[in-house]
DNA sequence: ACATAGTAATGCGTTATATGCAATAATGCG
DNA sequence: CGCATTATTGCATATAACGCATTACTATGT
């Protein structure tokens, strides 16, 4: 019988919902379930009547939850006295983030997070998106906001804070591009795109997209300038360069958003999903596991 | 943290011996080492000061074992109490073993067992000795009575509680194989084996021995009959069948140990070590360990 | 002074445990 | 009666724990 479970118990004695203990507690309905079987054989007694549809707390399972409080407010006053004093040393967290998710998805939670744990450090390490996940499973950095790539490695957790849209983006300033795209657009549908320089992403899953989204339109692209980096794209489009492909996010944060302006374009590119990103390991460090859930609270709360 | 390790700590913070620690948690002192290591990186802080060659408490580690102390006895308020009154009926432990092995060995354990955990059951299976290892890693049973093997499978736990040596056993009653037997004691050395019946075990660790000790000796041996089950061995032998080969415990318990004579063989062959053998795995089982635990003791202190 | 026995730590390969995903079964609700 | 919800389970896989053999170290005895 360890903490964690006790842990778990007492969130499902609350409750009384699987699924959702399994995402407070950041695994599986399956596990939280076979979890409580381990405990109920181990204590020898039913813990949770439950058929499929409804939970319910035992006789016994009433008198584990008291216990169950005891017990874990014992360790934790045990553990506060030991680590009171170190926890301002060590306590540190590294997050990896785009200069525009630092900007406009971190900074709030930021602030509710120094406002609730003021003895945690943040290292904000701020990079180009395409690394994030690396940097997660590299073990660089503990959290990273990041998009939601299609393949996500099982040793990763992942929590969608947003959709942002991949938007094709054309310069506002007088140039061959925006005369060459404001042509096009008054002649209506069929829009050609050959001639038309492209600025888009090194690597990383906008490119991922911009890449398969070609495929399946048959174009033969013009790339310009292939760049690392969403916030630079933003800035040689709006230069004049070219056409560039970047997320929502990137473009409403960003200070040249008056010079460029958005092109409709169909069929739409898959927006991005944007959030919090971290190896399931690292979430058992108490830590971690307090930015995280502190940051999904935070953004929620916006809505 | 769970209750494993806190009792694994309370053990270890009174005997202060990795190994001794180990033994008592039926572990190894590595385990124990790595235990430890894991609670200190929980708590964030050393709990036992440690060189190669003694080990001590810190100040935290007295702290901890406080807490400990407390936890436990929490735990097992609360499990005593749910757990009372199912207790005696699904607390059952099943021990396997020879005959001979539940007259001698096991009569002196289950009687302080019984005085100890009157609560729980004992279920007390009789077999051929030879079957007990398969037994038991087979599930069947959790706790057997046996020799152990010259090769031991990893996940058993075996604890040698004496030693019994083989002994060849020759009829009293008049007969041939009496006469060939003495004609040749009187001849005095160079015994000829040739002509002799062997009543030996059909398998098993004792047929093993037996044929190792055969080849040494380069003997074409005249086996009457293959046997399971010592005690067998012993009537046929009693009754002037050939002579036969049994451990001393088996002879010693033999009610028929006055219709048969030892015969001295050079060399001897290597005595049995007669114990305790179980799943690593069962004894995790309270009920498996108090058993184990209180028969090493009781027969310990027979001495 | 040196060898020796005793002891905790560690590298490595194996075993056991825990988990996630997908499929299943069961139930309430429209 | 079909659909959506939800706990459970089979199976494959990832993580954690363990034991053995070895190392590094030291107190002790001769």
């Amino acid at each position: 019988m360890d903490t964690r479970q006790l842990e778990l118990f007492l969130i499902l004695s609350e409750n009384l919902h699987f699924g959702e203990t399994g995402a407070v507690m950041h695994m599986s309905a399956s596990a939280v379930s076979r979890t409580i079987k381990r405990m109920e054989t181990e204590i020898g007694q039913r813990l949770l009547e439950r058929d499929n549809r409804s939970v319910r707390l035992t006789e016994v399972g009433r008198q584990f939850q008291h216990y169950a409080r005891e017990a874990l407010a014992q360790w934790h006053t045990f553990h506060d006295s030991v680590r009171r004093e170190i926890e301002g040393l060590s306590g540190e967290v590294s997050v990896f983030c785009s200069v525009t998710a630092a900007y406009s998805i971190l900074s709030d939670m930021l602030e509710a997070f120094r406002r609730r744990y003021p003895g945690i450090e943040i290292k904000l390490r701020t990079g180009d998106q395409a690394d994030a996940i690396a940097h997660v499973i590299n073990g660089d950095d503990d959290i990273a906001i990041a998009a939601r790539p299609d393949k996500l490695s099982p040793r990763l957790h992942f929590q969608t804070l947003t959709y942002s849209p991949l938007l094709f983006i054309y310069p506002t300033i007088h140039c061959a591009v925006r005369s060459c795209v404001e042509k096009q657009i008054e002649l209506g549908q069929q829009f050609s795109w050959t001639d038309i320089p492209f600025i888009v992403s090194e690597r990383g899953l906008a490119r991922t997209r911009f890449d398969q989204w070609l495929r399946t339109q048959s174009i033969k692209p013009d790339i310009y300038a292939q760049v690392s980096g969403h916030e630079a794209i933003v800035s040689m489009v709006g230069l004049g360069f070219g056409v560039g492909l970047v997320p929502e996010l990137v473009l409403m944060n960003s200070p040249l958003r008056d010079k460029v302006k958005v092109l409709d374009v169909q069929p739409p590119l898959t927006a991005f999903a944007v959030g919090l990103c971290a190896l399931s390991q690292r979430l058992h460090n108490p830590l971690v596991k307090a930015f995280w859930d502190c940051a999904k609270a935070s953004y929620q709360s916006d809505f």
